[in-house]
DNA sequence: TATGAATGAGAGTTCATTCAT
DNA sequence: AATGAATGAACTCTCATTCAT
């Protein structure tokens, strides 16, 4: 099974990746070459190539990755907190979602300067390599949840859209407003648009 | 006066801003160099820089002028349409912009690709050359509607974000539904954000 | 005779030497384009192209002309001193032309950068536009000392060469010694040369 | 070892090298571009950058390399002659490298047309590469004469600067006389010159 | 005489990608 | 699997020069 090789492999890959991250938030992504990467990481320029078709490519896999590890700490959060509320589920885990961006505003900066968000999105709902799968969190919230939703995936769509572009501005720029200060607003709406899919449409 | 000389520059220059936007929008910016776009205008390569400093002033320029534009038309309507409510105001400005992105969807791709929303923003709060301030129209709005309002400017941040973040996905791709299905819930959302701007913050 | 036109065309020439002048000492020949030149002193680039062929022909006129004031100056000085012996004469020439050019720095400078000595030497030797004529000077100081010179023109390449290459280092980077320290071994070497060519060749 | 594509890399550089000596002095530094030397010596344009940071180090390279191979002639000429006495060294050596430039006039409308003999005289006093150090040959060449010299500094300086500039019009021009008419000229006061630091300051 | 918009060749440089080792 | 020298297309940007006004 060649271990050694394949730890070493792995070694190289995440070295990669680490020094891919560091430079794509520390001098963005257009600024950033294939060469500085592999000179940084002291890995051959040929090297690179075996891992990763090219700079998107190491890019995506590096949102991914970081965007899934995000959720799975929210879930975990979440698991342990023991709330049983679906509406309180929901904000715990926005909030959460919030704090960890607001402490890793590297990556919240990578992921936008990208427009990358669809990676993201794709993170939770989808199933990435690392397993967790939040679409079935999700669905599983919901049916634990006594009333029905309508539309439910319409209602996540929104709820994740209204986070994802507020919270861009308000933690990097404090604009309009800071995050501390957007939250009870967004709480508020998020509230709003779970009442609204409890209704029937208008 | 230099009428001819005057007329001949505004001319290049406007060939070359339509010149850009169309392979902008066809080929994205990153793939689009400078050479191509003169190329294509039959210009110069010189004269673009006589006329714009690198490839994303001219992009900035357009999206500027663009976003302005889509904006005075919405302005116009809304003016010419009678409407007093406050409420029905918005959700009409809002359905205008939307399916005027609808029709012009190449602009539409061109701003959520280039991340330029800030530009997009700008050219709907602040003053930009064209002369039409929404910032200002929306305070007179708020005037007229008989009720307060608590935090306005967080009021139009969030329905700004809300509506552009989720109309990107639906117009381009109809995920998770196409705009004629979006709008009903995105307009119930912006009526319950306004709403809960009505109420003391809870 | 037009002498308004020609006073302004005069006066739009000089303002180009002046401030060419100003640029290549400011940041170097290489480094100043005529569009710079122009710019600066607030004329139309077309008409540069009326009084000057390029770049290098404005630098040849900017050193001649400030060449031959240098000269001017020294031939005054000289005579107002009321030197008559050969030697003393060709030393305080020397030394009055070292003074100027420790005082116009950046005169020595561009015309070092710009390996211009043949040009300096032309304004001191032949007869350029003004009028002043050293080889005439120098012929007629030859002639009242009452020795004759073998070899005139050699020993004035000599000195000049001499003088010129060493001088440069010593006013400008103080190299091997600054110009105070320097003129007693020039002036040393200045008059072996002249005393060698009193003597019949070894 | 990496001998083969150590071989193949000294090659190319040692090709560019070659080229771009070519190119110098056939048109001059000024109107030779980068392009034109990788053309002519058949080499991609990349790899230039891979040996050379710009035109200017390729340049300094050469007459560093050139120079110092010039002195390490005369150097070996010298220890061949024989020659003990001080002042027929200094002659000898002088001699010896007027006749290279002669013979090698290229290197020397290189050296001249580029301002370098900064970088000549460190070729010659310091240590580069290739291991002469003829500060180091001067300085025990005062230590084996008997007779002490003031300011030997100043003298090599005086001596280097007369020679390099008058033997440039000579040898290229044979301005104001050639080569072989300047020398006896040249000696004389070179000898002058020694003389005058031997003796007390006046 | 004076202008300055327009030109376009070409300079310098970067960098993703290949492939022999 | 790993290397890194070599590639060369493609890029941005400059600037001397022209010429219609």
């Amino acid at each position: 099974m060649g271990t050694k090789i394949d730890q070493n492999k792995q070694q190289k890959k995440d070295t990669l990746l680490k020094t891919a991250f560091h430079l794509f938030t520390t001098k963005g992504i257009a600024k950033t070459s294939i060469s500085e990467i592999v000179e940084a990481a002291g890995i051959a320029k040929g090297t690179f190539y075996l891992y990763f078709t090219d700079k998107y490519d190491i890019r995506n896999k590096l949102i991914a990755h970081e965007s899934s590890l995000i959720f799975k700490k929210a879930g975990e959060a979440l698991a342990a907190s023991g709330i049983t509320n679906f509406d309180d589920r929901i904000i715990f885990i926005v909030d959460h979602i919030l704090n960890q961006l607001n402490e890793n505003q590297a990556l919240l900066n990578l992921i936008n300067k990208n427009l990358s968000w669809g990676i993201f999105k794709n993170a939770l709902i989808q199933n990435t390599e690392e397993g967790v799968n939040f679409k079935h969190v999700y669905d599983q919230m919901i049916q634990e949840s006594g009333t029905p939703i309508r539309d439910p995936e319409v209602m996540l769509f929104l709820i994740i859209e209204l986070v994802s572009s507020t919270c861009y501005s308000a933690i990097l720029y404090q604009e309009p407003v800071d995050l501390v200060s957007l939250k009870p607003h967004l709480f508020e709406v998020i509230r709003s648009i779970i009442d609204a899919h409890r209704r029937p449409i208008t």
